[in-house]
DNA sequence: GGACATAGTGTTATATTATAACGTATCGAT
DNA sequence: ATCGATACGTTATAATATAACACTATGTCC
C-alpha cells in the first residue's frame, strides 16, 4: 500500500486532498470490515464530511452539512452525535476539546492520544504523533494510570505568520 | 515567604488544605495589588469557591454555590463567566477543557500552560509543570508560533487504584 | 469635590453544545 | 421466519456559554 505515510503537518501544506480523502475513506472501510463493524450510511456521511477538510467542525456544522445536501430529509442532533461517538471509538476521528469540535484522524485506527497544533488564524489542525514520554513518565512516577491524553497547542501556523499578523 | 512551594500532586495527598487555601487567596490578593487590578467581591467569591477544593467545577456549580450562601440575592450566569474570565486571564485559575470546568491554580500568576492529571474516579486534578519541551520543539521546527497549550491526562490516581477498580 | 471616562455589575434573553428517552427499522444468526 | 441486537428517527430537554443593554462604582483630571 503506497502513499500511506502522512506527515503530521499535512494540514498546513498544499497536497492532493482528493487523494488524501479517498485513501482515508478507504482505510476506514477496510478497518471496519476487519473489525466486523458497520460503516453505515450516517457514519460514512459524517466521516466524509469531516474528511472534506483538515479543519475541525462542530457537531452542528456537520448536522447542517448533512441537512444541506438533500433538501428532503432533516436529521436531528442525536444522529450526528451517535455517528461521532462511533467514529471516535474506532479512532477514525478525534475530538478537539478546546473547541468542542471534531476532526478526521490522519492515522486511522491508532487509538493512542495524538497531539494537535491548532492555528487560530486559519483553523487548520496538524496532528502530531510525538510520544510525550516525559509527561507520561511523570504521571507514572506518581502512580497515575493513564487512560487518555489530550494535547492541544494553539498558535499561528507558519503560513499565517507570513501573512503578517 | 515560607511554604510557597507546592508540589504538583498536592491534590492527591493529604495536606492542610485550610492553610493552602489561605495562602493562595493571599497570593491572589497580592498579585492583584501589584498589577493594580481589582479583586472585586464577585471575583473573590468565585476564586474562594474554587479554592475550597482541588477539584474542577463547572460554571453552573459555581453559580449554585454563589446562590446557596445568601438566600436573598440570586446571581445569573454572566456574573460567574465574567469572574472566571478575569481569573483565567490573570493565571489564578485554569480551565479544564475536557470537562468544561474550572480549577484553582496552585502557582498563581504563572501564565504558561500547565499540564493536568485528572482522576476519573475521584475527580481530583494534579497540576504539573513539566516543560513539554519535546512537543514545543516540534511545533517550533514546523514554524508554528505557540500561544497556549492544553495538556490534560485522564486516568486513575494512585489512591483510587488502591481501592480496587 | 464635581464631571468625566472606564471598568465592573445586574438582568433578560438567547445561542450553542449535548443527551435522555422511547419507539421503529434493519441486520445477522439461527 | 423468527429473534436478539444494533442502529436509526424523533421529540424533548439538559448543560454550557454569550449578546446586549442599562445601571453602578471607581479612579482621575481639573
Amino acid at each position: 500500500m503506497s502513499g500511506k505515510q502522512r506527515h503530521p503537518e499535512i494540514a498546513f501544506r498544499k497536497h492532493d486532498h482528493r487523494r488524501c480523502q479517498r485513501q482515508l475513506l478507504s482505510a476506514a472501510t477496510h478497518l471496519c470490515a476487519e473489525r466486523k463493524l458497520r460503516l453505515t450510511l450516517r457514519r460514512r456521511q459524517v466521516l466524509e464530511i469531516l474528511l472534506a477538510s483538515h479543519q475541525p467542525m462542530g457537531a452542528y456544522d456537520i448536522l447542517a452539512e448533512l441537512n444541506r445536501s438533500d433538501d428532503k430529509e432533516r436529521v436531528a442532533p442525536p444522529i450526528v452525535y451517535r455517528a461521532l461517538e462511533f467514529l471516535l471509538g474506532e479512532g477514525l476521528i478525534h475530538r478537539i476539546e478546546s473547541r468542542n469540535a471534531f476532526i478526521s484522524c490522519i492515522h486511522p485506527g491508532h487509538h493512542r492520544g495524538a497531539q494537535f497544533l491548532i492555528c487560530r488564524d486559519c483553523d487548520r489542525v496538524a496532528e502530531l504523533e510525538s510520544n510525550d514520554s516525559g509527561l507520561l513518565a511523570e504521571a507514572d512516577s506518581l502512580g497515575f494510570a493513564v487512560d487518555h491524553s489530550v494535547v492541544e497547542i494553539t498558535g499561528v501556523c507558519a503560513e499565517c505568520q507570513k501573512h503578517d499578523r
